[in-house]
DNA sequence: CTGTTAGTTCTGCAAATACAGAACTAAAAA
DNA sequence: TTTTTAGTTCTGTATTTGCAGAACTAACAG
């Protein structure tokens, strides 16, 4: 597949948008490259060849994706490659995992508030409102996915 | 106020955390000290103090904080030290601004689909798929936070 | 057995980060 | 006016990061 300017200026806010996530700066882009490319499945050296990287920083990037769940590979009959594309069939999946993750602020404030004395009651009551809040909020993800389907249907 | 090794080992567990949302190490400690000091203000030189740094490095990250809106200081009549504290009071606005920076993948997403073939239509339809939930996502938020009040009282 | 393909692991380095320490500034105190 | 206080800005540096390039490995091909 041949790249337009469009694709690659793409894969680069992409790329950006994961570096600002906490991604090595090459791993976003092959999640970038991984999105737009047309056959869904692309092959190792293909990456290579299209972010014009070396085949080290690749095979690291792709080994770090695997580990996080975000991306297979497959194979062919008779073909030695590896074929990488993203796992985009559990987005639920992960977007669960997202939120929970930023819902685990809930287990320091809970720790704070236990070593926090009673001096500052205002403060003490906001972080309480905002540990039950999160609580709440964890109990709702699942509801979430259910009215969206319903709201589909 | 003296910090015991409970609050010292706190402080460091909630600045790793912060870290890996992508902030630099003494931001995530200061976040920490604040948290669990008993006054909620801390003075710039207790800050040093207590966390054993340089007061440059205390003056970048609180600097940083700021401009984040994630602390602000107060003074006191006849005393020139200024007296730093977190913004807990609206946990509700930052917490929906985490949650449409999550969102925020959706922008990608429909720019992808924009620029994809239908060469992958099983691939394009969970993408538009995901596209939808994001949408639905972020019109439930506001109502998110009306169900936790109503569930509160 | 030798060569080739496909990818991995190791070594080294250029650039970025995160901080220390010193010099500096502005305002209040003496 | 000089000094002190409280914090900022500048300069240098140890550490970490992110990658390139080379050496290596495993499996198949000839």
């Amino acid at each position: 597949m041949v790249l337009t300017e469009k694709h690659k200026e793409l894969i680069e806010r992409i790329g950006v948008f994961h570096e600002h996530k906490g991604m090595q700066p090459l791993v976003g882009r092959i999640i970038g490259l991984l999105l737009v490319h047309d056959e869904g499945e692309v092959s190792f050296d293909e990456i290579v060849e299209q972010l014009g990287v070396s085949k080290s920083a690749v095979s690291n990037a792709l080994t770090f994706l695997q580990a996080k769940g975000r991306c297979v590979y497959s194979t062919r009959p008779g073909d030695r490659k590896r074929y990488f594309a993203l796992k985009v069939s559990d987005w639920k999946e992960d977007f669960t995992k997202e939120l929970e993750n930023i819902a685990e602020i809930q287990k320091f404030i809970d720790e704070v508030l236990e070593v926090r004395t009673d001096k500052t009651p205002e403060f003490n009551c906001r972080m309480r409102d905002f540990s039950n809040f999160l609580d709440f909020f964890k109990k709702e993800i699942p509801a979430l996915f259910e009215r969206f389907k319903k709201q589909q249907a």
